[in-house]
DNA sequence: ATTAATTCCGACTATTCTTATAGGGATTTC
DNA sequence: GAAATCCCTATAAGAATAGTCGGAATTAAT
């Protein structure tokens, strides 16, 4: 039951992006320094976020990516399913149509299941960039301030 | 953010032990026959489960498993956690001390999972091996007379 | 035009995880 | 003593994860 780097490294360059929202592209090299990444390895998934049309991209020397869309247009989840595929404890819940299984009528455990699903989506749908980066800057203002965060 | 078979099977397995609970042990041999599963490999995980205490076993011929506290006194994430490990959607957020990362203050995608692994609690906690019996009985009892559970 | 910065693409690899399978030893009942 | 059953360790194929590598194509600035 583990997100794989995937998904977080996805989720940790979308709110880089959300952060420069309106500025121009924001170039790969930036995003992998600053989060901290591979930037080898973001590209590949950047690319699954292009393909999935939530960021698109301007090639060439300052060039660079861009969210296409506004940061509290876009959520978790949007990015998640993306990255990792349908969200979703066992197969037989997901909306994959390939995974049915046969008994679904008998089945006594696909109740936890579905009511687990439920519950993620809720939460991934429910969470927008634009909730990460209001987050992002009160904490900043707060240390500013010289107020701890932390207790 | 997948189940393994781990998980999935170990629920099932743990089910038909609690549909005969107070009736003597279950040997292996049955339970993976009735739920489909391979006998060895059930086998390892029911060694975690009884390592962590949630059946016992008995030795020999006609033995078998038992439940050691009775079906609503153990509930999903019981079974899920003895043989997933933490549920966590990441590590950051599991009970594993080990992984705690340095900037827990500054992380902004920390909140996601610190709600996400509260919900999938909530959910896995709530759900006890009681609850399926129940529900697989009530659907017998809706089949038996002749009502269809689909609609 | 050239250069430098950048995206784009496909192939390759090492490691770990999953999902078992296999074989034999220990214990208990009949 | 035979049969049934749990117990333990080792092995292994296949898939997924988490990258790495090299170079082609595109564009802005000079």
């Amino acid at each position: 039951m583990k997100l794989s780097t995937k998904g977080r490294y996805g989720v940790r360059a979308m709110f880089d992006l959300a952060m420069r929202y309106g500025s121009g592209p924001v170039s790969l090299r930036t995003i992998a320094e600053r989060q901290g990444l591979s930037e080898h390895y973001l590209e590949q998934l950047i690319a699954s976020l292009r393909k999935a049309g939530i960021v698109k991209s301007i090639r060439g020397a300052y060039g660079g990516y861009l969210l296409t869309r506004e940061p509290k247009e876009i959520t978790i989840g949007d990015i998640i399913r993306t990255l990792e595929g349908p969200i979703a404890p066992t197969e037989c819940v997901s909306e994959d149509e390939d995974f049915q299984c046969e008994n679904t009528e008998d089945c006594v455990t696909r109740i936890i299941w579905e009511r687990l699903k439920e519950k993620i989506d809720e939460v991934l749908d429910d969470i927008t960039l634009d909730d990460l980066c209001q987050n992002a800057l009160q904490r900043k203002h707060d240390q500013n301030e010289g107020f701890m965060y932390h207790i």
